[in-house]
DNA sequence: CTGGTTAGTGGGAGTGATTGTCGTTAGCGT
DNA sequence: ACGCTAACGACAATCACTCCCACTAACCAG
């Protein structure tokens, strides 16, 4: 009743497929190239709309990279529970992180400002000892 | 000899000084606006020109707005240090915070996955008491 | 199974921020 | 004052993302 009625559809399903077996984060852009390369030519459109939706229902996360571009990655079930990437700026690997001392901080601070409604963004960007060593890597994305 | 000539212009002088006035962060479309006003139309490229090379002299930070926008901020001599943000997301009032634990908190989760070359962002969004009492706030920007 | 309703689709145009180009302007050392 | 060249600025180009709108196909009866 509430909810609006969701169809589901092969692109729909498609788009969180990609999502899925994707390992770090990916760019809209990347998704829609995935997906035109599996031989599924899905619009643009429908990705990012698919993409809102996701990261709506709270099953995929959103960070802004580096240079302005929104990236996208599924962490729905595994992580019921806030928690914050830790990205290896070369391949893309991700690691999740959880800080109860971040969380707590981050209240504390905002307490302390008499700042309420809170909501912050933690990212870790480094490089990964793989992409280090190997510094030609180019089996990240085929 | 070494060091790359730095010429002192007016624009620059102008872009620098509408940053430090500015409470908050500001994009570079709201600089470049701001300077117009002031009767001073600086070019657009000007200003993201000296924009980028004031965040490359760390005299600015720079924040990707929650809809992909960059912001900037004069944050200069008040601080040497590296420190992070709590961001009004109404008024677009700024405290600045450090905060040394998170910052070895960081550094702990990198040697923890063997991440070298770590950087990171941390950004605290929320209301401020002012905005939160008096909903209807026009006064922000004119 | 069939037909109607309408959410979902897609592609191309539109938008808005940021970058690149290149001839012109104006600091700065001589 | 002169000349060299960094800095400027207007416009074009790029790029991620959104909008528009006619078309397709999911879902729900009957």
């Amino acid at each position: 009743m509430a909810t609006t009625q969701q169809r589901t559809t092969v692109q729909g399903g498609a788009v969180r497929s990609v999502l899925v077996q994707s390992a770090g984060f990916s760019s809209a852009q990347d998704i829609h190239a995935a997906l035109r390369r599996q031989g599924k030519p899905v619009g643009l459109s429908t990705v990012y709309r698919h993409l809102q939706s996701l990261v709506e229902q709270g099953v995929a996360d959103v960070i802004q990279s580096p240079d302005g571009e929104a990236t996208y990655r599924y962490c729905g079930e595994t992580t019921s529970a806030h928690h914050h990437h830790l990205v290896c700026r070369k391949c893309g690997h991700t690691e999740e992180v959880t800080a109860p001392a971040i969380e707590r901080w981050a209240a504390q601070i905002a307490s302390k400002f008499d700042f309420s409604d809170v909501d912050h963004t933690v990212e870790i960007f480094g490089t990964c000892a793989p992409c280090r060593k190997g510094s030609a890597q180019s089996a990240a994305k085929s």
